[in-house]
RNA sequence: GGCCCGGUGGCAGAGUGGUUAUGCAGAGGACUGCAAAUCCUUUUAUGUCGGUUCGAUUCCGGCCCGGGCCUCCA
């Protein structure tokens, strides 16, 4: 059974799907005017292990992650550099799907992006409009907050409380100051479409409750992004979206993963640590990027550093160093019941790592090949829900980095066949300093009864 | 000012009201021509001060430290 803690109680429940054949889950994706950084890389990663878990459970699971591509700092970016709205957000998008598709990421079922949807974004605003939820000010549609009157139990921010510690001056067509928008005029200049009041494009919030709605109804299971967005983005989304279909719950269970920072510091441009996924993937490989934000529970603070990076591909090129070992026995078909008992309680990933490793070294010990069938088989299936150790071993125990100036593998072939016949001849001189040159270079040889293999390290 | 989250051994990082998580690194050993890999053994911890309890790292409170949010910024 699974556990997942819910933002809404802030406490681990049972998950009891609304419906328990078909399991429906939106997650907040990108806003596409810029290369994705590891901070995004989180959400993605623990949400595609939520995802996969879910697949396990549940006969039929949606999975919907939108991409934003109607946003102020998409026009400010496009405004900056002259280039054209629609192919900056294009060209990132492509980006974004590159990028977590080396971080193993499966694609989602749905991926709706806003200027797809503005008319439904427009028929929300009408209904609350109609229900007394909003007005139309001055151009603008504003969502009127004490029309709410549970408004703020998902963040635990009193309406109080939000106008108490205000520190921006209220527009002065507010009628509350904690109101917030829904559409706003647009100057001709900016990106804009019809509607009743005007020209104008939408708010932040509203997009989500759009197209959750549309893909995955008024009600739905699963609702996940950064802790950063449960306010104000997901507080209004909920009271747009209640407001507008009542007697809808919205989202049951709300997921959020914890802050991510860099080298100890909060990631910014200015301090230089801003570490995008796309410069990450020019040094690491993907699933050394995957394993390295795994190793922390979702929820946790969740500091990534280069030297996290190093120890996670460390760690991979022991796991894949065992099963090149067994590259030639057919798994069987054991479970990783271990493995899956962790992930059933609130996606405990780095306690699912550990049952992964006592798997890894067990079948380092095993002497039969039924034993090594049995562990090879609880690797792979347990890797598999967490979207690791599914590539070809030798694949990966050869990677190099991008523009690696290292030897190719037929130089390090060759080399390896000068150092057997050195050793053959006795020349263990010979054969050392072969070894050296390889060892510069990265490669480190191990030698086997049935001849000498090779890993770049 | 208000609210929220976190503080575990050299590092990373879980569980747990009483019995060494796990990984990396370190030390010793086996194995090896030497290595590498692997295996075995092994050192180091629960920010601080109180409280509850027979007993707290684990529950409660104060304090200190770090991070975040407090609206059209994202």
């Amino acid at each position: 059974m699974l556990q997942i803690y819910n933002t809404a109680s802030r406490r681990k429940e049972q998950f009891r799907p609304i419906d328990r054949q078909h399991v429906r889950m939106y997650v907040c994706g990108p806003t596409v005017y810029d290369f994705a950084h590891i901070g995004n890389a989180r959400p993605v990663v623990v949400f595609d292990v939520v995802y996969r878990l879910l697949e396990r459970l549940y006969p039929d699971v949606t999975y919907v992650r939108n991409i934003t591509d109607v946003d102020d700092k998409i026009n400010a970016r496009a405004k900056e550099t002259g280039e054209d709205i629609r192919t900056l957000t294009e060209r990132t998008a492509r980006q974004f799907h590159a990028d977590v598709a080396a971080l193993g990421a499966l694609e989602p079922d749905v991926e709706p992006r806003a200027t797809d949807h503005i008319q439904e974004m427009i028929a929300i605003i009408v209904e609350l409009l109609d229900k007394g939820y909003a007005y139309h000010e001055d151009g603008h549609v504003l969502f009127h907050v004490p029309s709410m009157p549970k408004y703020g139990a998902l963040s635990g921010h009193s309406r109080d409380e939000l106008i108490a510690g205000a520190r921006v001056e209220v527009a002065p067509y507010k009628r509350d100051p904690a109101d917030f928008v829904l559409w706003k005029p647009s100057e001709t200049s900016l990106p804009g479409w019809n509607s009743p009041w005007g020209r104008g494009r939408p708010g932040w919030h509203i997009e989500c409750s759009a197209m959750s709605m549309k893909y995955l109804g008024q009600s739905f299971d699963i609702h996940g992004g950064g802790r950063d967005l449960i306010f104000p983005h997901h507080e209004n989304e909920l009271a747009q979206s209640r407001c507008a279909h009542p007697g809808s719950q919205y989202a049951k269970y709300w997921m959020h993963n914890g802050y991510l920072m860099a080298e100890g510091e909060k990631m910014s441009k200015s301090l230089g640590n801003f570490y995008t996924i796309n410069e990450l993937l020019q040094e690491f490989p993907g699933e050394a990027i995957r394993l390295a934000l795994l190793q922390t529970h979702y929820r946790q603070p969740l500091d990534f550093t280069k030297e996290s990076l190093r120890q996670a591909k460390h760690t991979l090129d022991r796991f894949y160093a065992a099963l090149r070992g067994v590259a030639d026995i057919a798994p069987g078909d054991a479970k990783a019941d271990d493995v899956m008992a962790a992930l059933l309680d609130d996606i405990n990933t780095p306690l699912a790592l550990s049952a992964l490793h006592a798997a890894l070294g067990d079948l380092n010990k095993a002497g039969t090949d039924a034993e090594k069938a049995r562990l090879k088989a609880i690797l792979l299936d347990g890797g598999e829900v967490m979207g690791l150790l599914q590539q070809d071993p030798e694949a990966w125990l050869r990677w190099q980095p991008t523009g690696g100036a290292g030897l190719s593998d037929g130089e390090i072939e060759s080399l390896i066949a000068r150092r057997a016949a050195a050793r053959k001849a006795k020349d263990f001189g010979e054969a050392d300093r072969v070894r050296a040159v390889l060892s510069e270079n990265g490669v480190i040889l191990e030698d086997k009864p049935q001849g000498t293999i090779w890993r770049r390290g």
